[in-house]
Parts: C-alpha cells; structure tokens; sequence
DNA sequence: TTCTTTGTTCCGGA
DNA sequence: GTCCGGAACAAAGA
C-alpha cells in the first residue's frame, strides 16, 4: 500500500534519525523477498556511513560511499526505527517493542552505532531490498523508464497533453503507470479522480482541456496533503495504539463501497467495480 | 479452501 | 516494432 506519500513520510521521518550513522551489523532473518537478498553484498555495509536517503517514486534510496541501498516496500514493507531506550517506532510512529506478532516479519535488522536500529518488517514479502554501486545505480532498470516526480514542476498539462497524444488507454491505468507518471498506486489514484470528478474508465483521449487539468491539479494536492497528514495508514496499522498516518481519515472513496457520495446534494452510493483487476471506487453522479 | 490485497512483469493479440 | 489489456506472481491472513 505505500504509495509516494507514505514512502515520503518515511524518507523524511529517517533522515532526521539515521544521516551520518555508521553500520555496525547487518542480521538477516529472511531473505527470501520478492528477490533474494544478496547476502555478501549486503555485509560490504558494515563500517560503512549513511550519507543521505532519497525517495525516487517508491523506492527509498540509502547513500552509503560507493554503495546504494534500494529499498521497495511492496505491499506490506515497514521500516521500523529503534532507539537506544529499545523504543520502536514506524518512521514516526511509536509501536510496542514486544509485539511478537510484529517481530515475526522482522526480515533483516540493520544495528548502527549509538545503539541506534533500522528493521525491515515485511509481512507478505513483496518488498525488496537490492545493493547496488554507483555504476549499477545509473543504468539500474527500475530507474531507468520511471516518468516524472508528480509534484515537480516536469509534471505539467504540456507534457501530460504530449504523453497521452495517440493512447486508447483508460484514465485510472494511466495514472498509476510509473512511467508516464512516478509513485502513485491505486488508492490515490481512485482519489484523484474522484475530485476530478472524472469516472476511472475514460479513455484519455477524450478527456477534455478542463478534466485534464483537474487531474494535474488534484494530483498535486492530494500528494502533498496527504505527505502532509504523515501519509495513510489502512488496514492492520490500525492495532498499534500510538500515532498513525491520518490521511485514510480523508479518503473519500476508496474503501467506500455502498457508502453516501461525500459531495453535498449528492445522494448517490460509491459504486466498486474492478478495472485491470484493481479495486475501483467511484461516484457515478459526480464523476463524468 | 478460497478469496483478497498490490506493484510489477510477462505475453498474446491487434 | 509498439501498444494495450489481462493474467500471473509473490505470501499470508481472514
């Protein structure tokens, strides 16, 4: 589920935690991950310093000298921080240490020095984790075809306009294609759309000047609301009794299957039907 | 047992 | 060769 704002939050929320630490250990418990994990590049980690962590669409990027660390979340990855008191936290959110349920999909523990540790938790193994050098990282292929950081100044209508000129693909697909555009998955895509007020199975080339650009415009709104609102956190987050991401609060159809259209005067019903097999939420008054 | 969940890749057909 | 849509895949919980 973490899409480009969750992975974001956790950029951010790491930084402030982990910049300029030292590797001391690397454990791994399960490397069985959506790749294996290589075990001897990954212990070329030890004694190395995390220089800085960039996000590139849903990939976390952890800069140590020569060697960069590519992390995907998958469906189920968390990172979760602990400090030296033995108090853990999800990126910013405090979670019990001695939840075993938690501690059984601990798959690899990073120890840093100032007793400071990084755990990658994964319950379904969608994730992955890759090491690569600077060489690997350039040409590397899930890098390579990735389109525009939607809240950069590149994502604009001239481009959107150029993309889409030719295509018979529908709206909601195109959104959540990395490569026309970087980080946004089904849930905020169904989002966008809503407030677009355009239904999910338009084809783009009959999208008018105004519906495309409501698209542009929610897209970067809802993106920076929600990194904003510390992301959205669905589902078996909702166990922990500490801080979550508040986003899913203000989800207005995703999720919201036979529930009243949020929009006033509206009395309609969301409506859920299935495109490419995704879970499609939409308001068949609202959205056009 | 079956269904659901998601991002990504693969493949056949147009 | 390119584009598109559907299926498959990964794993685990309900």
């Amino acid at each position: 589920m973490p899409e480009l704002p969750e992975v974001e939050v956790v950029k951010r929320s790491l930084t402030n935690k982990l910049q300029n630490l030292i590797i001391k250990e690397v454990k791994i418990n399960d490397e069985r991950l959506r790749y294996p994990i290589d075990k001897n590049k990954i212990r070329k980690l030890v004694g190395l310093k995390l220089e800085k962590i960039e996000r590139k669409s849903k990939f976390l990027l952890f800069f140590f000298n020569k060697i960069i660390m590519m992390i995907h979340l998958g469906m189920t990855g968390k990172l979760f921080f602990v400090n030296k008191e033995n108090k853990k936290f999800k990126t910013s959110f405090y979670y019990n240490i001695n939840d075993k349920k938690d501690q059984k999909h601990d798959r690899v523990v990073f120890f840093f020095n100032k007793n400071q540790k990084l755990i990658y938790n994964d319950v379904r193994k969608f994730g992955f984790i890759k090491l690569l050098n600077k060489k690997d990282y350039k040409s590397n292929y899930h890098l390579i075809s990735l389109g525009p950081e939607p809240l950069k100044r590149e994502f604009h209508y001239y481009y959107l306009k150029k993309y889409i000129k030719g295509r018979n693909r529908i709206v909601k697909d195109i959104l959540m294609d990395q490569k026309f555009v970087s980080g946004i998955g089904n849930i905020y895509a169904n989002e966008i759309l809503f407030s677009s007020k355009v239904r999910p199975f338009r084809k783009v080339k009959n999208l008018k000047e105004f519906e495309l650009k409501k698209i542009l415009k929610f897209t970067k709104e809802i993106l920076k609301r929600a990194i904003k609102l510390g992301g959205s956190s669905i589902k078996n987050f909702s166990s922990s009794n500490g801080k979550k991401g508040s986003f899913q609060q203000y989800f207005k159809v995703y999720g919201k299957k036979g529930e009243n259209c949020s929009n006033k005067n509206c009395n309609h019903k969301i409506i859920r039907i299935v495109i490419a097999n995704r879970a499609t939420f939409y308001c068949s008054n609202c959205q056009k």
